[in-house]
DNA sequence: GATGAATGAGCCTTCATTCAT
DNA sequence: GATGAATGAAGGCTCATTCAT
C-alpha cells in the first residue's frame, strides 16, 4: 500500500478527500487484498476495510466490484508502461542500451513490488475468465513487445549473430515474465530484494550469450 | 475430455476401478471448465454438469470443492511428473540430450494441451491465497530443479562455459514457464500447435546460444 | 393460503414435494405477503417464511424474485380466466344470462378473497413501472372485453336499447374494477363477505337500469 | 412539471414562500418519477435528479422518503378535493347539475394528468402496506361520498325512480374509480385526451340511464 | 440552503453442502 | 452409487440518511 494516502487521524478528515484520492486509495487497497488472498477470495469487504472505509464505497467509485478490479489492473498496467517509456527515454542511448534497460527495468521498484507482482499474477491467472483483463493489458503489450523485437533485429544485424531474431525475442519475454512468476513461488523462501538482484543476474547473463559483442562479460 | 478412460464395460468391474474412473472423469471436468471459466467462476455445478453428472456427487468423490481442486492440481504435477521422467529415463542417454529432453519435454502433446495448460496457470494465479497449491507442486519441482542445475553445472564444467550455473538455470526455467503462460495469451491470435512449435525453437536457439559445443546449429 | 398444502408435520416431509407443489405454495405464500404488506416491501425472506421454506429457495424454482412475482401474477390470471370460463359456459344460456354471470362470477369465493384482491391491487400499482405486468393480463383482458362488449351490443339490439354500446361496455368493466377496488380500501371496516353481496347488488341495480327488459327488477 | 411554480424573481422574497416552492418542486419531481417507474421502484435520487436538485435536499425538506410521498399524496388529495368543490359551489345549480359537475370534473385537465393518475394508482397499490395512504384521502372521501349519496337519493325521491340509492351509489363511484384505473392500462394504445371523452360518454350514459327525466338522452 | 461523498443496514442472489429418496 | 431439492451462510449491490463543506 505505499500509494495510500496517508490518512490524517483527525476525524473525518477522509470526507474531504477528492474523487481521484479516493479511487488510488481504493485501489491500492484492491492490489493489497489481492496480494494475501488472491483474486477469487478477495471480498469488497476485504478492500474496504484495507482501506479503512465503507463497503458501499467502492459501488460508488467504481460502479461495481468488476470495475473496480478492471480499474485496479489498469492502473498497474499503466505504471508499468511508464516505468518501460521513463527507462528507455534516455537521450543518446545505444539500441543495447535500451534494450538492457527495458529488460532490468523490469524489476524496478516502481514496479517490482511484492504486492504488485502478487496482483499482477492474480490476474493473468484470471484472464481466461475474463477477457477484458488481456486487453486492458494488450494494447501497451504490444508496443513494448515490437520495441524488443526490432531491438533484438538490430542487434543481430549489427553483430551479425547466428540468431532466430523471432525465437530469441520469444525467449527474452518468457523468460522476464518466468522471472516474474518466479518470485511468487518462492517468495516464501527468498525476499524479493535477493529475487530482483537474481532475476537482474540471469538477464545479463542471457543478454551476454545471446549478444556477446554488445553485452560483454561483466 | 481427451484423458477421460470410458466407462470400461466389463462385466462386474470392481467397485474401486468405478470409482477411480468417476474420480478421473471429474477431474478432466474441472480443468475445463477450469479452462473456460478460470479458478474463481468455476462453480461445482459447472463440474458436474461438465461431467454429465449431478452436482452432489463432487462431495461424495472429495469431500468438497477445494478437495477436488486440490486433487486436479495433484493430477496435473503427476502427469507433468511422470512426462518428464519418461522423456529423460532414455538408458546411454547423455547429459546434453537429457536436458534437452526436459525442455522440450514441457510442449509434448501429453501435458501441453490448451486446457492442461489454462487449468495450471488459473492455480498458479490462486497459489497465494491457497498455499496448498504451491506444496502440492513444490516437491516434484524441486526434483526437477536440481536435476536441471545439475545439467547445467556439467555442461558448463564440460564446455568450458563462462556461464553462472545458477543464473542460467533460473533463466532456463523461467523461460519455460513464459511460454506456457505466453501461449494463453496468445492462444486466440495463434493455435497452441503453432505455440509449442514456436517454444520448441526458442528453446533450441537458447541452448545453442548457452551451450553452443553441446547443442551445435540446426 | 387456502390452496397452500397441508404441510404434514413429519420432519423433512417437504423435501418429496413435487416441483409444481412447491411453486403452488411459493405463489400462496407470495398472494398473502402480497395482500399483507404490499408490493414495494415484500422480500423474498418473507415469502418464504410464510411458506415455511428458506430463503434459496426461491431463486431455485423462479430464478429470481422477478420471476416469482411474474408468475404469481399468471397464476392469478389464470385462474381469474378459467373462473369466467366456467361461468359462461353452460349449454344453452342465454346472452344475457351469460353477461349476468361474466359479471357477478367477478365475485365468486375463488377468486373475489381478501388476499387476492390485494395482491391483484398491488400488481395494478406496479404495472406502470414494469410493463410485464401488463402484457401477462392483457391477452385474455381482451377476450373477455370483447365477449362483454358483443352481448352489450347483442343486448341493445334486442331489446331497443338507446344506448351507446361502447360507452355501456367501458362503464360495466369499469364498475367491475372499481368495486374490487373498493372491497381494498373499505375492508377494515366491512367484510369482504358483505362487500361481495353489495357489490352484487350494484351489478344487478345497474344491469336493470341498463337493460330492464332482460333483467327486470327483482 | 406543469405544476410546479417557477421560483419567483421577486427581490427578497420571503423565506417561506421560497420553501414552499421548493416542496412544490420535489413533489412535483415525485409525481413524474411515480408516473414513470411506480412506487417500489421510486428512489429519492431519482426525485431529486427529475428536480434537477441534489439527492441531500429531500431530507432536508421533507425529513425522510416516507415524509415525501405523504406530503406527495396529500397535496394530490386536496387537489383533487378542491377541483370538487370548485365544481360544485355554482349559485343556484340544481341537484343533478351538481351531480353531474361532480362526476365530469374527476376528468377536468386539473386533476385528470397521464401522470397524477400514475401517481394515483400507485398510491392505491401501496395503500394496503400503509394504511397511512389511506387515511390521508379517506376524511375527505367520505365528505364527497356522502355528497354523492345524497344527490342520488334526491334524485331516485324527486323522479319516483325504481332504485336502490346505496347499491346506485357504490355503482357510480366505483365506475369512477375504474375509468380512472383503465386510463393507465390502455394509455399506450389511446391518448389520455381520448381516455377522458370516452369516460364523460359512460358517465353521461350511466346518469342518462339511471336518472333518465334528470338526464334526457343529449 | 444546498451539495455530494460516505455510511451501513437490508436485500437479492449465488453456491457449497446435505440428505431423503 | 447417484440424484436433485433444500438449506443457509456469505457476498455484492442498492439506497435512505447523514454531515462536513
Amino acid at each position: 500500500m505505499t500509494t495510500a494516502t496517508l490518512e490524517t487521524h483527525a476525524p473525518h478528515a477522509s470526507r474531504k478527500a477528492s474523487k481521484d484520492v479516493r479511487r488510488l486509495q481504493l485501489i491500492d487497497a484492491t492490489i493489497s487484498v489481492l496480494a494475501r488472498k488472491g483474486y477469487a477470495a478477495l471480498t469488497v469487504a476485504d478492500v474496504a476495510k484495507a482501506a479503512g472505509l465503507s463497503a458501499g464505497i467502492i459501488n460508488f467509485h467504481f460502479d461495481s466490484k468488476d470495475g473496480l478490479l478492471a480499474e485496479c489492473l489498469q492502473h498497474l498496467t499503466n505504471e508499468f508502461y511508464r516505468n518501460w517509456k521513463a527507462n528507455i527515454e534516455r537521450p543518446g542511448a545505444t539500441t543495447a542500451e535500451r534494450l538492457r534497460a527495458t529488460l532490468l527495468g523490469d524489476f524496478d521498484d516502481a514496479v517490482f513490488s511484492p504486492d504488485k507482482l502478487r496482483a499482477w499474477i492474480a490476474f493473468w491467472g484470471e484472464s481466461q475468465g475474463r477477457p477484458v483483463y488481456e486487453e486492458i493489458s494488450a494494447a501497451k503489450d504490444v508496443e513494448r513487445s515490437r520495441a524488443v523485437e526490432a531491438a533484438c533485429a538490430e542487434l543481430i544485424a549489427d553483430g551479425g549473430y547466428a540468431l532466430d531474431s523471432a525465437a530469441i525475442t520469444r525467449a527474452l519475454e518468457a523468460m522476464l515474465d518466468g522471472l516474474w512468476l518466479d518470485v511468487v513461488s518462492t517468495s516464501t523462501r527468498r525476499s524479493h530484494i535477493e529475487s530482483a538482484a537474481n532475476a537482474r543476474q540471469s538477464i545479463k547473463a542471457v543478454l551476454h550469450s545471446f549478444f556477446p559483442k554488445h553485452f560483454p562479460q561483466t
